[in-house]
DNA sequence: GTGAAAGCGCTAACAT
DNA sequence: ATGTTAGCGCTTTCAC
């Protein structure tokens, strides 16, 4: 029965042009019609052109599936990320995904919310899918639960959370670097009670900004440094400052982990009746769009999103294509401290009477109404 | 030769085990394999039991490659949106792909920026590597085109935006009312001269909001409307503002076509001097995570998102997976008016003194310094 | 330069 | 209940 008209699924999907449809109406054989797709040589000139034509016509394209099967790939990687609201990752993705689309790959964009097991099974259902390679932007405690299933280091290459193997590939900025900054730039702004609002302990982007705001502070013996954890939401950011505001000696500037935090952390200082930054200093990580907005005018370190993204694809591409080419590849990128308006009071001497967000001198009286 | 030790390509990956494999094993047949995998019935528990075993030892895992090529699916369907940038996006990306996930399939995710001949490129490039299904948040002149490559309508549910044809299946929430609802609002409030920061036209919800705003404002004959277009970024929202800001007769209220776009009339209000809602008011659409933050407190009207994703979700897998059921289907959700402070001025006699985002009751004069 | 044929790893008739 | 076999659409030796 080489009818090959056998009866198909239930879905009455029109069929695609298979080459062997191409190589009947050319008069070619499948080899030849597949050495013109794959710009092979060997194919004389005439004979390229009638095939290309009938293609052209059939408007045949080859599955990418059977290719895959027979070649062993299957052009598409994912990114692993914690959370996608967070809107650190969204800009992530979106130059991740652009970089690869270059390369003709696509990108399937996963949260593990930061649960081990889940994480395990994404990647898992992942590779069952036949995706490659895998860009983790989220290793906290999964970690050798992921690298387990992977079965190796070599497909996949971890960004802006440093992995605790140092067998891993991996872009990340200097985050202990960035948090150095960030604090000095405080303190020479001269505030000496400064909170900051830490990350789990199972990041490591969150414990090395931790770490370097902590050293900072302690070659400063006339400060003094509060610290609380939560998890890298606005949320924590408010109760952060929520347990702060009960204090008598409450902070007179705050880090928070990111700018997502620390934008949880405004909102809450600003409910509760204190200007920013004339009562209290914000700054955050990151520089995510909304920071640099006039809106916010969120201090904070830059992160280099896109930079961060175009390094992890090229280094996973490279790895994917070219087999575990030796070491495995460290590559950190420097932070950029941007000072914007919540760590630059009005009037640094003395609060501001009425100070808030987006306060500024005002041009007009009051808009017509 | 029927050794099946061919050289493999140069990259040496590990052998994965494969079903051949495992029936080898387990001294059984590959059908047998085969059933135990997709839990057929038919299969003796006891040999049942010992395939299992083997399947476990050897760590086989059946190629989803292989498994698409001859059953003709992915499990994988895309998720297309003009801008991941937009926090509307990320916010509907992720309840898509939780829905999606439930169900065995990975997301695939796109931006299109909006751009039809991109679009295009994309879905036959998604296509290419065997997506099955898309879920196209933002149609815009495009629809046509995706509609051809895709070669008809039963693998694509639109979302967000509403296709021109009618013929589609998709899932949107009721613009015109939306829009209605929250002109109303503002009309209640006493403001009478209202700035509509539309979006752009080949975009239906933009236009379907543009219409209810007009509609609404028409039936008052004692209120002025100005109208100027621009994209879904904040930035358009910021120029909008600066072409106001110039006229005699400036809006005292302003409606941006979305979330975003509000945001950005915001700011560039208070780079301007101006306060929200003290000089202007200022309202949006979709009701975005950081619209209901204390730092902006912005009046919107809800979408809905998680609805609209796992809606279309649903929508698509119900098509992809029993074929084309019939007529298509239209699913309009109903929006909810969310009154924040961004339309709630202090005192809505006259204009604040010092008002500000932000700025409500102090309960202390000022944090410690 | 071109074609025949053997698979890639799996599923689904069709036997038995 | 289990095995045999013919493909899925493509790539890739190996002949001619």
């Amino acid at each position: 029965m080489t009818d090959g008209r056998k009866s198909r699924r239930g879905k009455s999907r029109r069929r695609q042009p298979t080459i062997a449809d191409v190589a009947r109406v050319a008069n070619v054989s499948v080899s030849t019609v597949s050495r013109v797709v794959r710009d092979h040589a060997d194919v004389g000139s005439d004979t390229r052109e009638k095939v290309l034509e009938v293609i052209e016509q059939l408007s045949y394209r080859p599955s990418p599936i059977a290719r895959a099967l027979v070649r062993g790939w299957s052009q598409t990687v994912a990114l692993l990320m914690s959370d996608i609201a967070n809107p650190f990752y969204p800009e992530l993705a979106k130059h991740v995904e652009q970089e690869a689309g270059k390369h003709g790959y696509s990108v399937v964009i996963c949260n593990t919310d930061d649960d081990p097991r889940e994480s395990k099974r994404i990647v898992q259902r992942l590779l069952n899918q036949g995706i490659e390679g895998f860009i983790h932007a989220s290793v906290g405690s999964d970690e050798s639960g992921v690298l387990s299933v992977l079965g190796g280091t070599n497909s996949i290459v971890f960004t802006n959370r440093r992995p605790r193997s140092t067998d891993c590939n991996y872009v990340v900025s200097d985050n202990r670097k960035a948090a150095v900054l960030l604090t000095t730039h405080l303190l020479d702004r001269g505030y000496r009670r400064i909170g900051f609002i830490a990350g789990p302990e199972y990041a490591t982007n969150a414990t090395e900004r931790l770490e370097g705001f902590q050293a900072t502070m302690d070659e400063h013996p006339d400060t003094s440094a509060l610290v609380v954890e939560g998890d890298f939401g606005p949320e924590s950011g408010a109760q952060a400052v929520g347990s702060w505001l009960r204090l008598r000696t409450r902070p007179t500037a705050i880090i928070g982990i990111n700018d997502s935090v620390a934008l949880g952390a405004i909102g809450r200082l600003l409910a509760a009746g204190y200007s920013v930054p004339g009562d209290v200093a914000v700054a955050g990580f990151d520089d995510i769009a909304l920071a640099s907005s006039p809106i916010v005018g969120l201090t904070t370190v830059a992160q280099h999103i896109e930079g961060l993204a175009q390094r992890s694809v090229r280094l996973l591409l490279r790895r994917l294509e070219h087999g575990s080419g030796g070491k495995p590849i460290h590559d950190v990128l420097e932070p950029t401290l941007i000072v914007r308006r919540t760590t630059t009071p009005p009037n640094r001497d003395r609060p501001t009477k009425a100070g808030a967000v987006g306060d500024v001198p005002r041009r007009r009286e009051s808009a017509r109404r």
